[in-house]
DNA sequence: CTGAAAGCGCTTACAG
DNA sequence: CTGAAAGCGCTTACAG
């Protein structure tokens, strides 16, 4: 085809004026095209789009960039923790509800993670110092708020998947709730002494579990104060654990709430390690319902947090701050759901 | 601080003539100290830096790329299936080693996934056209060689990981011998008739893995075919669904051979919810090592395919060629390693 | 070692 | 409805 001035590294560039050429008219026209503004004559539209279409043309995303300061690129900022990063099928849920809210919009989207501890700022820098984004979405509650803020106070719209007191407009599933259902549910089997695996619980997510699961108890006359508590950090590694700290004082509890999946694996890891038969010794309740709790023995009875949703619906918040169409302070709540299995069964007698 | 001039939207920018007139000096030479070119008076670098550094300047990406052509963003495309994508914790640990190298860099990563089954080539298309990255990462053999073609054509360079007929440089572990491991682990257990449950047969991976296993035997002195062959798709599910194919002839072999960790997990699943014990009835050995193999029980025997590093390598590549230090064509493998865990045993008498 | 000029590919008023 | 001008924030030769 065109292979003359076409050298091995040069990616040739087709302009808004060789279309312009092609199409006799003036580059500015054609420009009117591409970005659907104005009114162009019918006529001369069509013979732009064919140009267009003959030379396959492409604007350029750095000159639109330059002029429109509009990237159409959004960053999503990932967990602290990048050993964490490693084993979350949330976020790939999460992060694919994002991506395809951003196709809808024509938006691709930039991954920012941690370089490393030492600098939690650096999604925030790095992306947003140099305009490489249009807004950002913050997967996960996250310490590093002045890193958002820093962000915010460029005038970049940020949207926070989870909890935050900064009045930053953000997506979170019904934690409370939630947990309600789940204490709720392990109350109807006759349970009463109750473990919990919290996740680490300077998080607002883990107070609200904390409180709804509390809320279950009082709702059925009972005191809240769950019979044993120990707190993870959300990974497998951390429930196993977390259950070894447990296990010392097996027979003091028969069921078990554990704030997020991943760690009701580990958990289940040490008890079948140990001897223990789940739901038989213990009934086991997780969170979050990622796809390998189905997969377990026995299949995991969980809490099921709408993952994909949440990364969709904080990217619609975003695009919809981006079109100046939203209040920059909403809040969007999405229901969780009971999923029974066969990790818990009714006390034993 | 700089509050005038700022509205809630304006994202007010400091530009390389700002920083000029601060220091006093003209602002290509500002220009200079930024990319570290040319010679530059160091008492004028120190005076620009002071200035850089007091005003907070950074330069604007779309008018750097507006201008040489580079974008600092380099691309990954991802899986066609996107519920594939769902489940993949290999992709996470790639796309974390190409972060890491990228960050090395100064390089953010743009992910880029398949819109629809109907559109297979939209992550290069949308992506490269669009010319928002300097390159791409491919990850997974890949069907869209079309799509490949495409952006190789445009002078961007590609780096795939897994295997290619293309001549395109790319990245994968040492399928064949992996499987030799996998093949002689369970041969020197004592075991001989050994099913299979193969990834799509289409895959050159999948080929080189089928080999691997066959030569196995062959050293062995035995028929490399394999007593039972089932074929999945990687899927958890599909891996159920082999076993359940499989199953119905169980008996007839007493140890599995499954091409990646997932669908070693579905198999054992199946496996277990019909009464079946691992590795008492049949031994297992899968491929990949994910987190949660070890998780497993039994814990999951497996070849653990180096998956960080492949992203890593990958970028590396890629990088390379950027710098227009490495040949269009270097083929990269990396060594897979045996890790014994429970899933097998010796054959029973 | 540093400055003045031209231009990257587009968009945005501004005229007509 | 369409064209000419100016400019987005930089980089790249080109002079000195």
């Amino acid at each position: 085809m065109d292979s003359v001035g076409q050298s091995v590294s040069g990616k040739r560039k087709i302009t808004i004026r060789d279309v312009a050429k092609h199409a006799g008219i003036s580059y500015q026209t054609v420009s009117r095209v591409i970005n659907d503004s104005e009114s162009v004559a019918p006529e001369t539209r069509d013979r732009i789009l064919k140009a267009i279409d003959e030379l396959n043309y492409r604007p350029s995303v750095a000159a639109r960039a330059l002029n429109s300061n509009r990237t159409n690129v959004i960053a999503v900022a990932t967990p602290f923790d990048s050993d964490n990063l490693f084993e979350d099928l949330n976020l790939l849920q999460i992060i694919h509800g994002i991506d395809r809210e951003a196709a809808r919009h024509d938006y691709s989207l930039l991954l920012s993670t941690q370089r490393s501890v030492e600098e939690p700022f650096s999604p925030y820098q790095r992306l947003l110092n140099r305009q490489l984004a249009d807004g950002m979405i913050v997967s996960g509650e996250t310490v590093a708020e002045e890193g958002i803020h820093r962000v915010i106070e460029r005038g970049y719209p940020v949207v926070i998947i989870g909890y935050n007191q900064l009045g930053v407009p953000c997506v979170h599933s019904d934690d409370e709730t939630g947990a309600f259902k789940a204490g709720g549910h392990l109350l109807n089997l006759g349970h009463r002494k109750i473990a919990v695996i919290t996740g680490p619980r300077l998080l607002l997510a883990v107070q609200a579990r904390e409180r709804g699961f509390a809320r279950a108890f009082n709702e059925h006359g009972l005191d809240g104060t769950p019979s044993l508590v120990a707190e993870g950090d959300f990974t497998i590694r951390s429930g196993y654990a977390a259950m070894a700290r447990l296990g010392v004082h097996f027979g003091e509890y028969s069921a078990l709430f554990v704030h997020n999946d991943r760690m009701a694996i580990g958990a289940m890891h040490w008890l079948t390690e140990h001897g223990y038969t789940v739901p038989h010794d213990v009934s086991i309740v997780g969170f979050d319902d990622i796809t390998t709790a189905e997969l377990q023995s026995p299949a995991l009875t969980t809490v099921r947090s709408p993952s994909m949703m949440l990364g969709q619906k904080a990217a619609e918040i975003l695009f919809a701050i981006l079109d100046g169409q939203a209040l920059n302070t909403s809040t969007v709540t999405l229901d969780t759901e009971l999923i029974l299995r066969d990790s818990t069964a009714p006390v034993q007698a």
